[in-house]
DNA sequence: CTGTTAGCGCCTTCAT
DNA sequence: ATGAAGGCGCTAACAG
């Protein structure tokens, strides 16, 4: 037995287009009248369908969280940040998620699924093309990204290029020059793409050391920790002369360290590993890195996208600030022996 | 320019009724009718609206997903599980979290907000007080649990009890008897809970080997990494004749191999470890551990959950199988020393 | 197999 | 400050 509008309006003796009004705390309703609605309403139970009201109104008060992985540090963590803001103005978060971690291509993102469907969306560290950039925008909604910037669009993200550089001058100071780097997913050719930026950042800084990186020295880790551990035995086949290596994230430096273990190879005295992320679990392998604030990230872009679905203006470019966290993964070369 | 569905209508020369069906797979469609409002739909960018949709059929095609946390492993793996299964089908995943990390009571479930918005309940890993369970029943929706039981619902989930047995038994075969319990939350006193049915594993263990575990061997770990750690110096400072430690999650019994390491302790050779879950990343700090599948579970929550809906009959306990995984956080007690 | 016709439950102008 | 009434876009009987 649902309760209607109609129920509550002629509990509290009142049109229901008052009971409209009174709900949603719009104005021209008197005090009085409104504390009677809500009692009403609280009596009864009664809560508005949200198909009926977005129906009728055209709002959906939802968004959609676009992402690849729920299950990963960085995607849940902003999730989770975002979540919260949400929910605090009564929005609710419609996940759609995109695998991409199989080599095959990703299904597409479908814009006539999200029509009508959410008042805006939040792109959660994934990789769009243009085309779906564009059929995103073609909606008429307001479009976020988080983690992964398109300089034309609201963005909340790193320094990713400073957080490279950032990294790789720790090493450099602690003596190491030859330092490989384990990037993510290259299927991607912006400078503005988180692994490029990165990529760069490191390059630069090594570059900026007198010792510019041998082309060798990188290798794509895929983001992950088995993805950092395969990557890491071949790059060290290659080039066993490294003593160092950076990771893109806190993931794949985990899987740099067993890597390392596999190979009987001490971290720091034999590698030193530093990773970007400030990933829960670093502490468990020592790990050094980057820290950034992952959940602070998702929380603030939600808040900036129901501005702009709220027809307010805002900035395009949010950069959230990094940490350098030392730990023990880091030292200086070879310092274990001659 | 939105597209409605008369427009389609107009488009392929039928009526909107036709529309529907067609689009739907419904029967009573000709094979070429169907494909010429196909095709008219596809030009046209056609997609039906959920609101209108839902309001006229009383149908959401959307599940609620209530959790504690996204960003903890057991819970973001249910998750994407759960969400990938829905996927498939055409449903969306609504995400309500509710955080219970702080020691104040957490938010109340409002069955009001998931009335017409869900056709069911998914409760991910969450104790729901009785009120609770009985204010979404009375929603009239389907209603599944997982990892967490309620032996009146259709719940996907481990043995606990034998998991928490398995743990003990294992470090018992290695020789140990003084074992300490790292338990989760301790606010919720059905045996069905996990984190008592895993200690009572452990205490049935602990009997049945013929040395019952002493009152004060077990803690409240808050199934954290940080909670794992502070109840472990707690409680090796008042017990430090325990050779061993099961952790009720991975996550605390990384906490425990931290507090091992902040006390000087060797891992195994000082103290045993092992914890259930089977977490990624459990490989790094060589974890011992029970393992569960939690995007299976999720996975197959979310499918009974549908054939619910549908009006199926299912299973109402479903058990999920574990494995032990033997690493090197477990071994002989004080095999290091005398 | 296809068309006609009521709603689904609420919001929102327009009056008053 | 409140009421009356027309949709919002689609689905589901019921006809045919």
């Amino acid at each position: 037995m649902v309760q209607g509008i109609e129920d509550v309006a002629r509990a509290a003796g009142v049109s229901t287009a008052t009971v409209s009004r009174a709900l949603r705390g719009l104005p021209n309703v008197s005090a009085a009248t409104r504390e009677r609605v809500r009692s009403a309403a609280l009596a009864l139970g009664y809560v508005a369908s949200p198909s009926a009201a977005s129906l009728a109104s055209g709002r959906m008060r939802t968004i959609g969280l676009l992402t690849p992985w729920v299950n990963r540090w960085f995607f849940a963590n902003v999730i989770e940040g975002a979540e919260r803001t949400l929910r605090a103005v009564g929005f609710d978060a419609l996940l759609y998620t995109f695998d991409i971690s199989r080599e095959q291509p990703r299904r597409e993102v479908d814009p006539g699924v999200l029509r009508r469907r959410v008042d805006g969306t939040l792109v959660v560290g994934m990789p769009l093309r243009d085309a779906e950039v564009q059929a995103l925008e073609d909606l008429g909604q307001p479009l976020a990204f988080v983690g992964t910037g398109r300089d034309d669009h609201l963005t909340v993200r790193l320094d990713d290029h400073a957080a490279g550089t950032r990294a790789t001058e720790h090493l450099v100071a602690l003596g190491h020059r030859a330092i490989g780097h384990v990037s993510g997913t290259p299927d991607d050719h912006h400078s503005w793409s988180p692994p490029n930026a990165r990529r760069a950042g490191w390059a630069d800084a090594l570059g900026a050391a007198g010792s510019p990186p041998l082309p060798g020295w990188e290798i794509n880790g895929n983001f992950d920790v088995p993805g950092g551990r395969a990557s890491t035995h071949t790059l060290l086949d290659a080039h066993p002369e490294l003593t160092a290596v950076f990771a893109a994230s806190d993931e794949m430096a985990m899987g740099v360290i067993l890597a390392a273990r596999d190979r009987g190879l001490r971290v720091p005295e034999d590698l030193s590993v530093i990773g970007i992320d400030g990933h829960d679990l670093g502490e468990l392998v020592d790990l050094t890195t980057v820290s950034q604030d992952a959940s602070g990230q998702g929380a603030q872009a939600a808040a900036l996208l129901l501005e702009l679905i709220a027809g307010g203006g805002s900035a395009l470019q949010v950069i959230h600030p990094t940490r350098l966290v030392v730990r023990g993964s880091t030292g200086s070369p070879r310092s274990g022996d001659a």
